[in-house]
DNA sequence: TGGAGCGAGTTCTATGAAGCAACTGACTAG
DNA sequence: CTAGTCAGTTGCTTCATAGAACTCGCTCCA
């Protein structure tokens, strides 16, 4: 369906679609970082047809989020497992898990985080790096950073600061 | 192109990306969430193409997302507004952001965080919300929640927890 | 009264990606 | 020597997407 391309658009968001944004990319992701590595099992637990699956982990292995590694030299075969670039996308399944349970687990949460440190389950909470002190979305404001280009990617009704919560990116 | 619907999927992440999962769809909240609330702002911005916005943006609110809201009588107009639910994605965006921000930015961030309550520019980081400790990923295993029903999204190989950086659903 | 313009869609066509199933190829296990 | 495993590949059909042109209801201006 000739897709457009992220690759040129001067935002980071589009860029992170660029690389795990369609449909399947992303829980492909959250099954490797659950520990899945073959071929097969991603097949079997995504129901994904095999060329779709062919195709889009070789996307993410050209956009480095998995990496192929041979674990069998005779029949020649090869895992998928996460780069660093790869493991770094936790945080983004994280929240997505978050949403999901927040807005549509009727019957609770399916998969619940236990932090091993203190021993209880939690959920995350962002903390602003600065300070400390935990965030709410309308404490932040995005503000143009050292690799701006293109002036529209600032708030168009900054106005709407004030009344409504803003975003990050 | 007949997309296989993730609704029936018990899985947070799978819920989230079946709202907002596809090429266009975060890239139209993150603008909502900047205050954009026009159809042809949208357009304009996005370059995408009108028939296409206007099926995600029905999609959106359809999804409780983004809601529609009149705001001309006579010409009969109405703009996109987030919703609760809509302003909730904001962690979302901003981890995608921020993963974005560190993997493909050599020009470093277009966007930055300002956190207006302690006035200095920021990240936002993780942090427990039992012990309130900042959280690695490695300090985070999934656990079956009470709306757990698919054993298989349990991780496959836990072993795999002590050498690898596990995730959160 | 007549025309230009705007905002929000809708309709059209072609192109090509998604889905499905069957097949290949290199091996292993019984 | 047959069945099974694993990782793809090929062929076919269908339908979503991109892109541009068009509609519709109105306002503004002269």
């Amino acid at each position: 369906m000739r897709r457009t391309s992220f690759k040129d658009v001067n935002c980071s968001i589009a860029q992170c679609l660029e690389a795990v944004g369609d449909w399947w990319s992303m829980l492909i992701v959250r099954d490797a970082l659950f520990g899945v590595t073959r071929f097969d099992d991603f097949q079997r637990r995504l129901g994904i047809s095999r060329n779709v699956l062919n195709q889009r982990l070789q996307h993410l292995v050209d956009h480095g989020v998995l990496e192929r590694v041979p674990y069998s030299e005779h029949p020649p075969r090869h895992e998928y497992r996460p780069t660093a670039k790869g493991r770094d996308l936790w945080r983004v399944a994280d929240a997505m898990r978050q949403w999901g349970d927040r807005w549509t687990a009727p019957a609770g949460p399916p998969v619940e985080l236990l932090h091993t440190t203190c021993g209880h389950r939690t959920e995350l909470v962002p903390h602003c790096g600065h300070c400390g002190a935990p965030v709410e979305p309308t404490e932040v404001t995005p503000v143009p950073g050292p690799g701006a280009t293109d002036p529209d990617f600032i708030p168009t009704h900054p106005q709407i600061a004030s009344e409504e919560p803003h975003m990050s990116a």
